[in-house]
DNA sequence: GGGTCTCTATGCATCGATGCAAGAAGCCGT
DNA sequence: ACGGCTTCTTGCATCGATGCATAGAGACCC
């Protein structure tokens, strides 16, 4: 800036206020130091103006893996709402180490990001966040700040009701485990029974914290592989990533889906229109979740909302019927 | 910091000291200032540091989309490859604008990243490129610095090579057009038929420039209703999200993989294993490419390497062979 | 003419760290 | 006792931008 101020010889500091859109430039100054600007080919230090004005542009955007496509699709959603708002997107991955997670909860990132998206994690904490802080999913944890998803409970009710009117009894949950996403959703899914009159069958129950192809694959192979009787006419995976697996597995025993087993999931995985048969699944509105989740983070950053308090914001969501429940012999 | 050094009661300057491990600090002097750091829970202020040193310990990742599985699962090879190295990584995403990938290799990300990782590109450019810049997949547009990624003329010979053994003749390319990316693949594809005596089937050749399963399956859709006589007996794929595509309008035609028609890909993507049939496709090792260019990439950064040369390394492969594309009646 | 107001351009201090070089303290040899 | 050397600590300037305050130039009013 220094060089742009001599070459147009001015001082630096109206070079700062032209490249600011400061109102008080006469036309014939601004015109003279944007020729300067352009023929140096200036470019403005994020950095040094982070410094100074303690912003740095940049969010931070911590999941556990970026690998799996909902983490994907959900970092694409929210790179696309961060650039609406001018703000670049630092992702971090933690592996669900809980360590980390709580280092970041408590500032770790606070003077390279001006506010953290944290997603899905198994941390806890009670005290109060030193940045910026958004998280996504659930969080049974923490109970301050802003936290932003869907409805677990009514979207495992949701998934679990489209399988009932489609007159499957027999449904085995797939994923059951203790993590924060699990609980709420094998809680819809009892709540959903329960409404129909329906009781658990505890056996039915396929556990698993491997929330990937691999983990339903196993889980699914291993109950088709043990030949006990009494299989469940239908599987509601808690995420879509496993009833690819659990698809694979079933048809890998000749297993007709619908026909025989019907399959359902959550998240709505690009993949999951273009599986054989098409996966039933409910889909999160991601785009719905970045910007409540940035609006929520702004609001923060701006200081309107505090860090203290327990706000929780409940997002879209929507069914998508695709033929592995429809056409099937249900019972 | 200022802080942290009243606290101590030394100067700002020893504060510094003790936190970068300077030589010079006396065992007393050491536990007294760490004693403030820990009682005051202080946290480096990167931004400063920035300034002060030039360097933001950030590399920028730019792809085209991070929804793209490929995409997704080479950005979780760059996180992970440059947390070994103490860098973080700020993930942009291009849509493949042109525009924007110029203005990312003229420098935009300077102030910001000590470097940058450009991926699979459309942009032109002949001007050497102001950031340290490594440039990930194909790009024929320019001949500056580093460029890292598979030999994809090879790749295609490779997987060519794989169908031709397997007995398969009547191959149809899936994902012609003339992106820096397809280009190869259907030159090696070339190539190989030609090592064999075969001459290529111009009607065979599917085109799209929408690698994903809905291109892929939209293109192999259409020529499935097309009713035209002479189908292929096996599909190459240029990336797994196209024959992933390209596996559902099969079934859905009630065509049978492999026996009917075969389907390999390129990528190895997570979920390619767990389709039906699991695909046969052509694993580029993203740990390889992540750790070749991030070395390379430090290599530039150090000063070590100039930006205006040109190099290119190719990184290892691995063909997964599975039913997609065995115990089929080829011909 | 003098005072007030608006518009424009600038100087200086500052954000939080580190490079540099000098100062202080202790030790050794002669 | 004194210079020379090593070890340890510190002050000051600096990275590149912006906040604040102010000075100068007109314009306008009484």
């Amino acid at each position: 800036m220094r060089d742009v101020a001599d070459h147009a010889g001015v001082s630096v500091r109206t070079v700062s206020n032209v490249v600011n859109d400061f109102v008080y430039v006469s036309e014939e100054m601004r015109q003279k130091v944007q020729a300067s600007l352009d023929e140096l080919g200036y470019q403005m230090d994020y950095v040094a103006r982070g410094l100074r004005s303690g912003r740095t542009g940049m969010i931070a955007l911590v999941v556990p893996q970026l690998a799996e496509p909902y983490f994907a699709e959900l970092s694409q959603a929210v790179i696309r709402a961060a650039a609406r708002r001018g703000l670049a997107v630092l992702i971090e991955t933690t592996n669900n180490d809980p360590a980390l997670e709580q280092r970041i909860m408590k500032g770790a990132l606070a003077t390279v990001a001006d506010g953290v998206l944290l997603s899905a994690g198994a941390a806890t904490t009670e005290d109060e966040p030193e940045v910026p802080l958004v998280l996504l999913g659930e969080h049974a944890a923490t109970r301050h700040g802003d936290h932003i998803g869907i409805d677990n409970v009514l979207a495992a009710r949701t998934v679990t009701r489209h399988l009932l009117e489609q007159g499957y009894r027999r449904i085995a949950p797939l994923g059951v485990s203790d993590t924060s996403t699990a609980v709420p959703r094998l809680q819809g899914f009892h709540d959903e029974l329960a409404a129909w009159g329906i009781r658990p069958v505890q056996r039915l129950a396929l556990a698993t914290t491997d929330w990937s192809p691999r983990g339903g694959y196993d889980v699914v192979n291993k109950l088709l592989a043990s030949g006990k009787p009494g299989l469940p006419t239908a599987i509601f995976a808690f995420n879509d990533s496993l009833a690819l697996g659990a698809l694979r597995a079933l048809r890998q025993h000749g297993i007709d889906v619908p026909a025989q087993i019907a399959v359902a999931g959550i998240d709505n995985l690009e993949q999951s229109a273009f599986v054989d048969p098409p996966l039933t699944s409910l889909a999160p509105d991601l785009d719905d979740i970045a910007e409540t989740a940035l609006t929520a983070l702004e609001l923060q950053m701006d200081g309107t909302t505090d860090r203290t308090a327990y706000r929780r914001k409940d997002t879209a969501f929507h069914l998508h019927v695709r033929e592995s429940t429809t056409a099937g012999n249900a019972q």
